[in-house]
RNA sequence: GCGGUCAUAGUAUAGCAUGGUAGUAUGCUGGCUUUCCAAGCCAGUCGCCCGGGUUCGAAUCCCGGUGACCGCACCA
């Protein structure tokens, strides 16, 4: 194996089955589409059961799974339509394409808005004369080039749209969300599933795709009352490593980002820390890890405030997670659209909840833990995937130190035990360090070997991945060895 | 999307200039050895990105497509 970075992951990634290119065998495979091949999907459940357990059980969140597929009026409401659209003109000599907006202010200094309808592009570059700022030739008409992947609904292919993000679906659902399973403010409600964007130039594996795994969280909150948030105390002293404009990534506990106003309130700094502390436990280095604040430029449309936690990797720092503050934006949206009422009784007030997002990309996140956990192990001329136990996709082998003498079939059987509570993996054949070898390379914690003496005394080694000592456990005690050794702090 | 570089087994690569259907390493499967950290031996297994053209013959030359990497642009 080479190094780790990007290198050596992708090479795990493909030689492991992690994740590789989709449509393989067709040569016309599109890019920006990836698969999670057996580890890779092990390793994906594991750190979604960790963001359940850390982030929506402890935040007592409610978890919904909605469709890919909505409606045009959704993104009519949400100002998809309009908003993720960029405006383009191509050169027709060279075919270089730019965002028209940013073209016309730039060689005319006129600002149009990038919502602007097509013809306003048009007019602007004939009245300037722009040509194309990389090789001077003559500017095609502008056209809208919109992210969001279209697909046609029923034998008239009623236009609609594979969600551009997976949150839209929390927004429509929470009127009824909120009555029918007793809602009270603040509120948070999750999902994780796929997102789709028509991206101009995906890249790099899992960071750039057009398909890809989202997971969300809304808080819906009384703006009058953004100090309040009732497991605060029990974060308080989690530190978050903020870092905006001039500011050095200085670690400053949450309760010191919401009483300096840092951050927008209580209710903010405490999810900020749930995320801060679920990282950590997923194995991101808190130390290469920064909530960067946005400037005024950077931010979304929507966002009156806005943190990316970033993770420092080979390919530079890495957003994994947005953090918005999104307003009234949202449900205002989808009042004005729908004509419901999106209004809810919070203590006798009625009020337009504010949304504080969480936005996390799985893909991206589950990249940056390989990354970070992936060690070359010199001394001992190994490769190690030094993943938390918990999140290991093979939790422990279970192999036999020679196959014959009955201690094959010694093994089999207890893998045939263990795999009913762990993902155990069974394997007889080849040198004992060459199969040692091969667990460490996807992560797995623990190996159980069976030697002469488990005839005799019904003892197995276990061995551990990370300092690779072994110790001596009863067959009958092994799974409450691993339980141990899986155990999420 | 533009420009540059590139595309050969699961992975990493040689071969391409000077066309004659592919080699190495590693992996993988089975066997021998019976062994606690990638030992050895034997046998086996898998490949020229896709389509078209030139040619008696194309991994090699030409055209088109697709993908990957780097830079620019893009990333609500």
């Amino acid at each position: 194996m080479t190094a780790a970075g990007y290198d050596g992951v992708m090479r795990l990634a493909l030689e492991r089955g992690f994740y590789f290119p989709s449509c393989g065998p067709y040569g016309d495979a599109p890019a920006g589409f990836w698969e999670y091949g057996p580890n890779g999907t092990a390793f994906k459940n594991r750190f979604l059961a960790l963001w359940r357990r850390e982030l929506v059980r402890r935040g007592g969140m409610m978890e919904i799974d909605g469709s890919q597929i909505m409606s045009r009026s959704v993104f009519e409401a949400s100002g998809h339509l309009a908003s993720f659209a960029d405006p383009v003109v191509k050169c027709g000599a060279c075919g270089s394409t730019f965002r028209a907006d940013r073209l016309v202010a730039e060689k005319a200094g006129v600002a149009i808005p990038e919502a602007a309808e097509p013809a306003a592009f048009d007019a602007a570059v004939a009245e300037h004369g722009i040509a194309c700022a990389k090789c001077g030739g003559a500017l095609g008409g502008a056209r809208r080039f919109n992210m969001m992947f279209g697909v046609g609904i029923g034998p008239e292919g009623e236009r609609a749209y594979l969600r551009p993000e997976t949150c839209q679906s929390i927004f429509v659902d929470f009127p009824r969300l909120y009555k029918t399973m007793r809602g009270k403010l603040p509120m948070a409600v999750a999902q994780v599933g796929k997102s789709f964007r028509n991206e101009i130039s995906p890249r790099q594996s899992l960071l750039r795709l057009r398909e890809f795994y989202q997971a969300e969280i809304e808080v819906f909150c009384n703006p009058a009352r953004l100090d309040e948030a009732e497991g605060f105390p029990e974060v308080e002293g989690v530190k978050l490593r903020l870092q905006g404009g001039e500011e050095r990534a200085g670690p400053v506990t949450a309760g010191e980002a919401a009483e300096s106003g840092a951050v927008p309130g209580r209710l903010v700094a405490y999810y900020m820390a749930l995320l801060a502390l679920f990282y950590e436990k997923a194995g991101i280095d808190a130390e290469r890890s920064r909530f960067r604040r946005l400037g005024e430029k950077e931010k979304a449309f929507y966002a009156e405030a806005a943190f990316d936690f970033e993770v420092e990797t080979s390919a530079g720092w890495l957003e994994l997670v947005a953090c918005n503050y999104r307003s009234g934006h949202d449900l205002a949206g989808h009042a004005a659209g729908s004509g419901e009422k999106f209004e809810v009784d919070d203590g006798g007030e009625k009020v337009l909840p504010h949304v504080f997002e969480i936005s996390m990309g799985i893909d991206r996140s589950l990249y940056a833990i390989l990354e970070h956990s992936l060690r070359e192990d010199a001394e001992n001329d190994r490769t190690v995937l030094a993943l938390r136990p918990y999140l290991a996709p093979v939790q422990v082998g279970v192999l036999s130190l020679v196959k014959k003498d009955g201690l094959k079939e010694r093994a089999d059987r207890i893998h045939r035990s263990l795999r009913g509570d762990f993902d155990a993996f069974l394997d007889h054949s080849g040198a004992i360090g060459r199969r040692y070898r091969r667990l460490d390379e996807i992560g797995a914690p623990y190996a159980v070997t069976v030697d002469h003496r488990t005839a005799q005394d019904g003892t197995v080694t276990l061995r551990s991945r990370d300092t690779m000592g072994q110790r001596r456990v009863a067959e009958e005690d092994l799974p409450d060895a691993l339980r141990g050794g899986l155990r999420i702090p």
